[in-house]
DNA sequence: CTATCATTTGGCGATTTCGCCAAGCAAGGA
DNA sequence: TCCTTGCTTGGCGAAATCGCCAAATGATAG
């Protein structure tokens, strides 16, 4: 028996909607800075530097896609890493930068 | 002196290509087959069951990307992963999976 | 040289994504 | 209660993505 079975064509699909929401320059912006500790959305707005509506639509599909998650405390929303194995890929994506001859 | 200077948002651009590029079953489908070893376009071609030209493209992206790479012999081009530490998000995308509760 | 096979490229409609604006909504503050 | 603040949602036009078909390319065979 196999310890990992051949994955489905759904699954495929499913893992892509992951790396979907990771495929994103500003998603990848506030992926890094929420590395750094939770953050409300006016912050990640002046980050990103675009429309508030905007960015909570990024920080949307980032939580629908599993990857943050929230918490309204006041008048504000905070959102943080809730996988942070996803900052790994930025290795990664490094190495592929720099084999790019 | 800090080891990793704060990325431009040029920086999160060009990463933000490379997980595009990632971003869709059949790419990540083609990406699991070649972890197994080089492949021909006609071999991914019945393994994603789509028109070879979209195949085609989906192997131009990856490869625009610095993924995968590919070599020409005689009438046949085979792909090869250029970058292997992309299938290590195959693990962390299990993760962001089981974390949705 | 001509024909054929494997692959790439061009281009098309259909769908999705992106960022903005405007409107809606919940939580405090006056 | 009424207003403001912080955020989300709806909707729009512009742009990108996707998969197909048809045509072009490149290498080999005859």
């Amino acid at each position: 028996m196999q310890p990992f079975p051949q994955p489905t064509r759904d699954d495929f699909a499913a893992r892509a909607h992951i790396m979907k929401a990771l495929a994103h320059g500003s998603r990848l912006l506030i992926i890094d800075e929420l590395s750094r500790g939770e953050r409300c959305v006016c912050d990640l707005r002046e980050l990103v530097g675009h429309d508030m509506s905007t960015v909570s639509k990024h920080l949307t599909i980032l939580k629908n896609a599993g990857i943050v998650e929230d918490d309204k405390r006041g008048k504000q929303v905070y959102y943080r890493l809730k996988v942070p194995c996803v900052l790994n890929f930025f290795h990664c994506l490094e190495s592929v930068l720099s084999a790019r001859s």
